[in-house]
DNA sequence: GCTATTTTTTAGTCTTATCTAAAAATATTT
DNA sequence: AAATATTTTTAGATAAGACTAAAAAATAGC
């Protein structure tokens, strides 16, 4: 049995590590957490022991293949427990991610599945982050950092990588949703700003915002 | 903050002791949470200082009105998930429980009213037990258990007593479901067991079984 | 009304997941 | 490459919730 203390640092691991694939070290893993660093030594002597995960001292840690598809399941269950909140229970993009985050602990695969078939096997949750399949396994969304386009480029707003109910507050503040087509008009050395243009209007957004927007091109 | 345990003691001693008004002893509890006597000692005090609880020693324990509300609204969930489970994922009757057990303790005042709306308002749960509203009241449904009948007397199908998966799967694999119109046609007092008639057909149950069916006439 | 039995409480222990503080190992600077 | 700084680990403590065993209180039996 994985506990609930257990998958939220395999998530953590899986998110920091390119899915667990490199090491990731303790540091890192107690910011994410919110934890400290001894709580996290402890936490990954365990995961090795249960061999969700590979441990050296002082290395990192990288997950295993089992741990790889623990943590890709609990991912699983958070996207689709996302998309349940907004599309059938009127929830907002910027009001899911508590919920979700407890949600994801729910231990049934029925209960997985058929949630999945109701919602018609979406593939990405509604910040645009592609939902990992019952193996755990998703083609990730090829769009780019809306920073590395050029003046004149467009395309569409498919992911934010932030899912921070501030970033998304601001988001909706602004107008600005996924799927809506952006065109970047200029960008500013300065201090990295951009000046982009949506279908209703013009608008300048500071690298920090710029840095969570993916666009498909 | 009222944490998970503490939900289960408080749902234990409101089921046990007619919504909490009724003072429950603490080995009917250890015995309801499957836990020792010593172990629910504890919880009650804890519960008591939390002023969700009445509590003297050795006189078992009542709930405030606080504690009966926050018993009713966990109880609430339940049956709210164990619907949706139902008539939106497919589950039978006697695969929801323990999913709902996990369910009913995930905190979201929005997410339970909008579940609820999204149900419809249903006023019953899949075994035909009442769901609290909002404020956790609810009116009971008005059945008699089936053995109050005598020979001739016939009335619906309307709760089940017994939620266990073993009990559950006897009735499915006998046909028998909620809404099923019943007749009472013999009582055999030497072993308390009775012969009724359905739609389909004539069989006999006995006195363990009848225990757990409630018919509204 | 006094034993005997049952129930409840207390006292002390265990596990899980945290933490702080100190020690050990690794990285960085000069 | 020695000294300093940072990171990681270890050791020991704490809180929640559960347990066992023993003590205390309440109930039942005669």
């Amino acid at each position: 049995m994985v506990t609930l203390s257990e998958e939220n640092y395999l998530k953590a691991i899986y998110h920091l590590g390119k899915q667990g694939t490199v090491a990731v070290s303790t540091n890192a893993i107690a910011e994410k957490i919110e934890s400290k660093a001894s709580s996290v030594t402890d936490m990954i002597k365990k995961l090795a022991e249960k061999k969700l995960a590979n441990y050296i001292k002082y290395q990192g840690v990288t997950l295993t293949e089992a741990g790889r598809l623990a943590a890709a399941l609990v991912i699983r269950k958070h996207r689709l427990w996302e998309v349940f909140l907004v599309e059938k229970l009127n929830f907002s993009w910027d009001e899911v991610h508590d919920v979700a985050e407890q949600l994801e602990h729910i231990k049934s695969l029925k209960l997985v599945n058929e949630l999945d078939a109701l919602l018609g096997f979406p593939t990405h949750d509604p910040h645009g982050d592609p939902i990992p399949d019952k193996e755990g396994n998703y083609s990730p969304l090829k769009s780019v950092n809306i920073l590395e386009l050029k003046p004149g480029d467009e395309g569409v707003l498919a992911q934010v990588k932030d899912s921070s109910d501030v970033f998304l507050k601001y988001l909706n503040k602004n107008n600005l949703a996924l799927g809506d087509q952006i065109k970047v008009l200029d960008f500013e050395p300065f201090d990295n700003s951009l000046t982009i243009e949506t279908t209703s209007r013009k608008m300048i957004i500071s690298s920090e915002v710029a840095k969570n927007l993916y666009i498909s091109l």
